[in-house]
RNA sequence: GUCCCCUUCGUCUAGUGGCCCAGGACACCGCCCUCUCACGGCGGUAACAGGGGUUCAAAUCCCCUAGGGGACGCCA
């Protein structure tokens, strides 16, 4: 059989981190398998769902890289078919007309409550006649569930687990108002769209108890069902915005590479012996659901940031001057010029190899880029003492004169230091804090090739008697 | 409250009765490399929630307790 999966989300937010990862397995289970993997916009709700919240799921599902095969589908515009599914169960019997008003219901649950008791519908239109109705009461249409015996899940994840069905109420199929419910549109757009295999969060599991007595209404076979456990923030509770509960897009902007974050979320609830560095390919490969955890797993932004270093080290030089080009200019107050987007370019491998994500490799450019005189932070400052300072002065005639390459610049300096009796690092350092202002960097040399000879010496001279450090601005 | 699920280093996980006085990765700490910082290499600290069983043998199977999570809508 060929697989189907879907992810379906609602549009009444961003793509959050949770979802993302539950279209990534949906995805990879899909094309590990050579199946089809759709996306179904859940907008049945009409009052949350919104045209932006569609939108951000599109990009950020597009940004990650996960494509889905044929026509979104929006599962409003698919509600006279739902209907008509409600509509066919009320003429077999298998549901009813409730006239129950949302006061009666929340009395119902209060009362419930308060004696300790299961807070659920009681079925007291079940067996009613409808001649009894009131005339000023749009009913809904419950389901006539099965309340003898035992609904059981045969889940790929978590196992079977199986609930007593007197645990489980009539719920409402069709709305007041004739819109169907999510419990009968899941049902019913899974099995039009043929889904063999549905994989979403764990908080959808007792749900599917209920979606499992749809299917044995209709007399449909139901898809296999495989519930992920959740995220959680570091602090081990629900995630929420305070820690990783973003929208993907808020990880572009803190700089994220997309394959660093599908690794991750990857990583997260699934595992394949010691494997930690595993590419998109490599996934699709080795993706099934025998490798997903039964346990919650906590968001740490420490491990991300490590595999995003790794992925940015990875990354191609043109693609990344790309990415950290608006950073640096947002940074600079102003555009990029030729000279200065060069010199970022030239200084990528240096530079990406030092940096986690793309905010920390557009901070790292900056000394590239900054237009003289350069800020000098503090502690650098402090090394550029004025004997610090004569040493780099006597250093100017020789650089003046240097071959201005990698080997040339190092034997020049290594020879002056040697000559002043001094270490390689006694010059280096107040080298770097001259030239990069700060007191770590990509090696000295590489930053005066690419500098130039030019730039390189009046920096150098910018810290001459009477010129005041320049500090930075924060 | 009712029902369901979960529980191995701080975190993500490997482990499906003997190969485990528990392996890997991130983080942390040392050392090496070295012009700094990273990278890399080497080493270290650190876990089977607790208690009962079953078994020659349990992280692995069973029961109980505790803790955590989820679901109980005319939301999805």
């Amino acid at each position: 059989m060929t697989v189907v999966t879907r992810f379906a989300p609602s549009p009444t937010g961003y793509l959050h981190i949770g979802g993302a990862r539950t279209a990534l397995f949906n995805w990879l289970y899909s094309r590990h398998h050579g199946g089809a993997f759709h996306l179904r916009i859940e907008d049945t709700d009409r009052k949350r769902s919104t045209e932006q919240a569609i939108a951000a799921i599109i990009e950020g599902l597009a940004w990650l890289g996960l494509d889905w095969d044929g026509e979104v589908v929006h599962q409003f515009a698919r509600a006279e078919r739902h209907a008509e599914v409600a509509r066919r169960l009320l003429a077999e019997g298998k549901a009813y007309y409730c006239f129950c008003t949302p006061a009666e219901l929340e009395a119902m649950r209060e009362a419930a409550r308060a004696a300790g008791k299961p807070t659920r519908y009681d079925g007291r239109w079940r067996d009613r006649d409808p001649a009894e109705a009131p005339k000023d009461v749009a009913p809904v249409i419950r389901l006539k569930a099965p309340q003898t015996g035992e609904t059981t899940v045969q889940d790929s994840v978590q196992g079977e687990v199986r609930v007593a069905n007197d645990q489980l109420d009539d719920m409402v199929l069709l709305r007041g108002d004739g819109t169907p419910t999510y419990m009968l549109s899941v049902v019913v757009d899974d099995h039009d769209m043929g889904i063999t295999q549905v994989i979403r969060g764990d908080d959808h599991l007792t749900n599917t108890f209920r979606q499992i007595q749809l299917y044995g209404a209709m007399e449909w076979v139901q898809p296999a069902f495989a519930h992920i456990p959740l995220i959680h923030g570091p602090d081990g509770a629900k995630l929420s915005k305070r820690h990783g509960a973003l929208g993907v897009e808020a990880y572009r902007e803190m700089g994220y590479l997309p394959e660093a974050l599908r690794n991750y979320l990857l990583r997260l609830g699934w595992g394949h012996g010691d494997d930690e560095i595993i590419d998109t390919a490599r996934a699709i490969a080795l993706f099934d659901l025998d490798g997903v955890g039964r346990s919650p797993s906590r968001f740490d932004f420490a491990k991300l940031n490590n595999l995003n270093g790794h992925y940015l080290r990875l990354a191609d030089n043109e693609r990344l001057a790309e990415l950290v080009r608006p950073r640096i200019e947002k940074r600079l107050g102003q555009s990029l010029t030729a000279e200065a987007e060069a010199r970022v370019r030239a200084g990528m491998d240096g530079l990406k190899a030092r940096a986690e994500t793309l905010e920390q490799l557009a901070d790292n450019a900056m000394f590239y880029v900054r237009p003289r005189p350069l800020p000098i932070e503090d502690k650098a400052a402090k090394l550029l003492t004025a004997e610090a300072r004569a040493h780099l002065r006597n250093l100017l005639p020789r650089l003046a004169a240097s071959d201005w390459s990698l080997a040339g610049l190092e034997a020049t300096v290594r020879d002056h230091a040697t000559g002043q009796g001094m270490k390689l690092g006694q010059i280096a350092q107040p080298l770097r804090a001259a030239l990069t202002g700060s007191l770590a960097s990509p090696g000295i040399f590489e930053v005066m090739v690419i500098l130039g000879r030019a730039e390189t010496l009046a920096r150098i001279e910018d810290l001459s008697p009477g010129k005041e450090l320049s500090s930075p601005k924060r």
